[in-house]
DNA sequence: GTCAGCCATAGATGTCTTCTATGGAGTTTA
DNA sequence: TAAACTCCATAGAAGACATCTATGGCTGAC
């Protein structure tokens, strides 16, 4: 046998409105036959009279008059589904998990922040920090919504977009005989110290990959836990680092006791990607927000 | 455009359940395409991408989460629904509404209540006394469900069932001439001071009607507002009157300085019947109390 | 590279809602 | 008292739509 149906809820609600089977037949959109037809339909599923049938008078029995009760409730309900379903159709609101690296996420917000604010309003970002690994997975399982780390990655089952190239440049102690220069080729970090990040960060990964042409001697039994802490070693003349550009530009950059000086070309760079997974519903808000940050992140 | 269907919420519980769309259809008892279909016509519907279909992953999106934890409610007030009506299934329980005449209620009750409470255990009766005219307005208007009064009365949309004759008796002081007799003919009323209910009552119009024949005298000045109000006037000696036999037996019948005596035959009687709207749900319930009243009554 | 798992699509089928037309009971009006 | 009207139920036809089986296509695993 059939089961209960939202229309039949309906028909019953209107009947108990109207008393009436010619008007809430009307007010349902139906004929007459119709609704007459499903209600003694919707009696027989429930095995119970809902409904006392006078010629001139129309009333609900006790069963009926409970289960209109009921009915209307569920049809609120049902209702507040499709209010709900309205409130999420704006494909650039609602809650976006945005995670990046520790490495770009303190540099890239502040020159996109204001703007965000304005051209995507309704979208409610919510932020976290992860590290490349850490971020696929959590990526993967549905966690975050798009993740803002440095490409390549694996990319089964994802999507990227390319936000913008980032220079690296070269942070020395203030007093180094670099900082006089202009500009530094890779072979001028020859005999360097150099710090670098704890392992998992992309980025010491990605200096060691420029560096690897020079002969470069990394800072032993030491590993930054964060850009901050490399600039500040860097500020006490314990030796040098790579900066990606935006961390070496704005309120961070201005540290005391260290000079920022851009690599000569072919200036190494790493490039910034957008990912997320290719069944993301998000899809729209991701590139809206993509676009946005390559038009201005630096 | 079709509008909400509660299969299709079940539909969307289910793949929230279980996040694999063939485990969600066997769970459904339809085919994998079937609930696949149905799925994308809801989000058509609700124009919001409620589900991930990823290769090896299916995930709610954000809507489809909070429309998921509405369905469910929505399908437990449904069920709540079918249960309800399982609980008004059985057409000898449940509330019924019934209501007496004052010159009956007080006197039959007690003979049937025992057996009622057996026989019809699930049955929950609510008593009320009204005389026959607004007796009828409240059944018509549905306030009560059946009325028990003396026929005939007009019967427009009604149905009837005759549950006993009642036949009349005479109740005199003891000390009265009367009162010797074994039984009385109606002539023997004849200049004797009868005591008469208030207008309204329809055993005062059956009692006038009896005694048409003969000359008697309606107490002037004196209008009873109940049979007990009767009983005792007669015990204290000022007139005479008529007792349907019901009201002369048991408890009742035992007042001091009163002797009840039967008419000779023909013995004038009224007729007890039940009363019901022909349209109601609750003919069945009626129908056993009946029964039930017209085998024990007497 | 092949295989298995899984969801989407296509086309046919059948159920069930819906319609119009009509019947029948009851009430009101001429 | 008959006729017209109101209102709900029934009948039969038409149409909409859910459902099925078969199949395709994509992905991940061995």
């Amino acid at each position: 046998m059939a089961d209960l149906k939202l229309k039949d809820l309906r028909y019953l609600v209107a009947l108990a409105d109207t008393r009436h089977f010619g008007r809430a037949a009307e007010r349902s959109f139906v004929s007459q036959p119709t609704l007459s037809a499903q209600l003694k339909k919707l009696e027989d599923y429930l095995g119970v009279q809902l409904i006392e049938r006078a010629p001139k008078r129309v009333a609900l029995t006790a069963a009926g008059e409970e289960i209109v009760e009921r009915a209307r409730r569920i049809l609120e309900a049902s209702e507040e589904i499709v209010e709900l379903a309205k409130g999420h159709r704006d494909p650039l609101a609602g809650q976006l998990k945005l995670a990046l690296l520790p490495t770009i996420g303190p540099y890239l917000l502040p020159n996109v922040a204001a703007r965000l604010r304005k051209q995507l309003p309704r979208l409610e970002l919510m932020l976290y920090e992860y590290q490349t690994d850490p971020m696929l997975e959590k990526l993967h399982s549905g966690e975050i919504d798009v993740g803002i780390l440095a490409l390549p990655v694996q990319m089964d089952g994802l999507d990227s977009y390319e936000l913008y190239k980032e220079p690296f440049t070269v942070a020395v102690p203030t007093s180094h005989k670099l900082a006089s220069r202009q500009s530094i080729k890779v072979d001028d970090l020859a005999h360097e110290t150099l710090l670098l990040l704890e392992d998992g960060h992309c980025l010491r990964d990605q200096a060691l990959d420029i560096c690897s042409g020079a002969d470069v001697n990394e800072k032993q039994n030491f590993r930054g836990s964060s850009l901050e802490t490399l600039r500040q070693m860097v500020a006490a003349g314990v030796g040098i680092t790579l900066l990606p550009e935006l961390a070496g530009r704005g309120a961070y950059g201005a540290a005391r006791g260290v000079t920022i000086r851009p690599f000569v070309k072919p200036v190494p760079t790493r490039t910034i990607g957008a990912v997320w997974r290719k069944s993301s519903a998000r899809r729209e808000a991701i590139l809206a927000l993509a676009k946005l940050i390559e038009a201005h992140a630096l």
